[in-house]
DNA sequence: CTTGTGTCCTGTAGGC
DNA sequence: TGCCTACAGGACACAA
């Protein structure tokens, strides 16, 4: 669930805790969370580095270090990351970084789906092919309608479905794809590439308003309160989403009678209000 | 290449 | 009340 306002948010708040302390040494709890290249291999490379500043791809955090080592952490659906004292005990910690200030930076993860690569800047190995062919970020100038249009030109797949294949742009999960799909007034399910151009043109923009809000506002924590901010406390997000999580209910656009409608696209759910999305 | 489907993983919501 | 199943989500493997 984390998408890009989470990341980016858990980046921030995180940065002025990390960026200059030396990693002690770390503990994989649980192998199967490295994604490259092994526990022991994670472990003893990020022993004595320094953390040099947090980055953020996508929905992926890289914790820069110091030997050009980049710590790339991906939280999947329910990974977390949070500065503790080293003798607090974490619900589901599979990795933890001791750093030199009494602290430590602990990973969660529940699901164990999320991922740690430790791996060096100039070659980025194939476990992280995926992140390497990354489309834009909605957010960035590279990205913009026209750059959109060329990039759903053709397809004939739900527009939901592209907003979440990251190599398209990056970024992007549920929660925002339903959200910009609302903004801009488009369904769902819609084929891609029949889109109007007007319709890409609101899409693009949308697409960056909606994490540039999601950002604003912390990020979106839902009733499961899987996430939550590093220094403790929910994001705030989920009090404006216009759509997700609101199926059943009335459409939040003043004097609009329509109700929320829950549909299946593409083997994922898709939130959308039949009045104001054509 | 494109598209849709299944898999990973496990806590939890919902059904009976 | 309590058990059981289905589902959620992001990325990727795979089939057609």
């Amino acid at each position: 669930m984390p998408e890009l306002p989470e990341v980016e948010t858990i980046r921030l708040m995180l940065r002025p805790l990390v960026t200059g302390r030396r990693i002690v040494r770390a503990h994989v709890l649980r192998g199967d969370i490295v994604g490259f290249p092994d526990a022991p291999g994670l472990e003893h490379g990020v022993a004595g580095r320094t953390i040099v500043e947090l980055a953020r791809k996508g929905k992926y955090l890289v914790v820069r270090l110091d030997e050009e080592r980049d710590l790339v952490v991906h939280l999947r659906l329910s990974g977390h990351l949070e500065v503790v004292s080293q003798g607090d005990e974490v619900d589901y910690e599979r990795a933890r970084f001791e750093l030199d200030d009494g602290k430590a930076l602990a990973f969660a993860e529940p699901r164990a789906l999320g991922r740690m690569f430790l791996v060096q800047r100039d070659k980025y190995p194939p476990e992280l092919a995926g992140m390497m062919k990354m489309g834009p970020e909605p957010i960035q100038p590279d990205f913009d309608a026209a750059f959109l249009r060329e990039r759903l030109r053709g397809r004939t797949a739900a527009v939901k479905s592209l907003l979440l294949d990251q190599q398209i742009a990056c970024g992007v999960g549920n929660i925002y794809s339903d959200e910009a799909l609302f903004r801009a007034g488009i369904r769902p399910h819609r084929r891609a590439g029949r889109l109007g151009k007007s319709e890409v043109d609101r899409l693009a923009r949308a697409l960056a308003d909606v994490l540039k809000d999601g950002i604003r506002w912390c990020g979106t924590t839902l009733r499961d309160g899987r996430y939550q901010l590093p220094e403790g406390g929910a994001g705030s997000f989920q009090k404006r989403l216009a759509v997700f999580g609101r199926e059943g209910e009335r459409c939040r656009r003043r004097g609009c009678a329509g109700v929320v409608r829950l549909q299946k696209v593409g083997g994922r759910n898709a939130r959308f209000c039949p009045v104001c999305q054509k």
